[in-house]
DNA sequence: ATGGATGCAAAGCCTTTGCAAGCTT
DNA sequence: AAGCTTGCAAAGGCTTTGCATCCAT
């Protein structure tokens, strides 16, 4: 590891491995305040911009993808890992995976049809899960004489 | 659609009208920000909030969703014109369509077989558009070189 | 009159960056 | 030494909201 990034010019410090270990260990749609937390846990004196610069090079080397889903938080996929969508459950706000090998074949034709040349896909569902459903189910057999009016604020963020 | 929003319990208001109208003569990928200028070239007075909440409305009743594609800015798409993924030049940003139907399909059947409950798709090629790559490989002759170290920045939010 | 709608200004939140000081090589 | 890194603080940039006022019903 600390060859490769030297081939690029970058160097090695404690921190910088301490970042790159740690999001190897979480591994599926960190976020960079998740990452951080984690980091601190470990050494309390890393500061939050080296999470995060360490992190956009970890993509930068192309070892992590962006991902932005639903809410307003850019998250960070290892790419060694085969391609996949995501559901996203709009209520629980949580993230599940689904294989994406045939439909990537498919998308791939499409992108060449149109000379378009494909750096990466990004697939998402959006919806509910099953068990926020059944959830809901439960609750509905009191609220249906309630005004169906739509809730008017997108979900927050997380911290 | 006064009536269609009073059923809701939303009045109509000349602003409200303005921002709606002008949203479906823009129609695609609108940003707030573009509703906005095109909403004060009619009315100066009317104010940004009034633009971003009545964009919001639109989406609440079920007229546009929202579509967040590679920079970091939010943009709402009609729901009325029929599924379709995009584009997005990392180069040039701009956003091209691509028909979604036969993709869509296979994605309906990933989510009922894991039983997620779709609202919506969103599907997202990224990559670099051909009149970008053009250009590029004029440049390509001059520059073959130069260190390949990457940029380190992401790409600046458009405003 | 009433309660939603508007405008302005001010928060909020996450993302980026400037800079001086500290470390790798 | 030379230059990349780090930490802190501050700046950005878009998204939301508080509130007094206004207006549609």
């Amino acid at each position: 590891m600390r060859e490769f990034l030297k081939t690029k010019g970058y160097k090695m410090t404690p921190q910088r491995e301490l970042v790159f270990r740690s999001f190897f260990e979480l591994g599926e749609h960190v976020s960079v305040d998740e990452l951080f937390d984690r980091v601190k846990r470990i050494d309390k004196a890393v500061g939050y911009s080296t999470v995060w610069r360490n992190l956009k090079l970890i993509c930068e080397v192309g070892l992590a993808r962006e991902v932005t889903v639903g809410d307003g938080v850019t998250r960070y996929d290892r790419v060694t890992r085969k391609p996949h969508g995501h559901f996203y459950c709009l209520n629980c706000k949580s993230l599940q995976e689904f294989d994406l090998n045939e439909i990537a074949g498919r998308l791939s034709k499409v992108a060449t049809a149109e000379k378009f040349a494909t750096e990466s896909f990004k697939v998402e569902i959006e919806g509910v899960c099953q068990s926020c459903r059944d959830k809901e189910n439960k609750k509905a057999k009191r609220t249906l004489s309630t005004s169906p009016k739509i809730s008017r604020t997108k979900p927050s963020r997380q911290k």
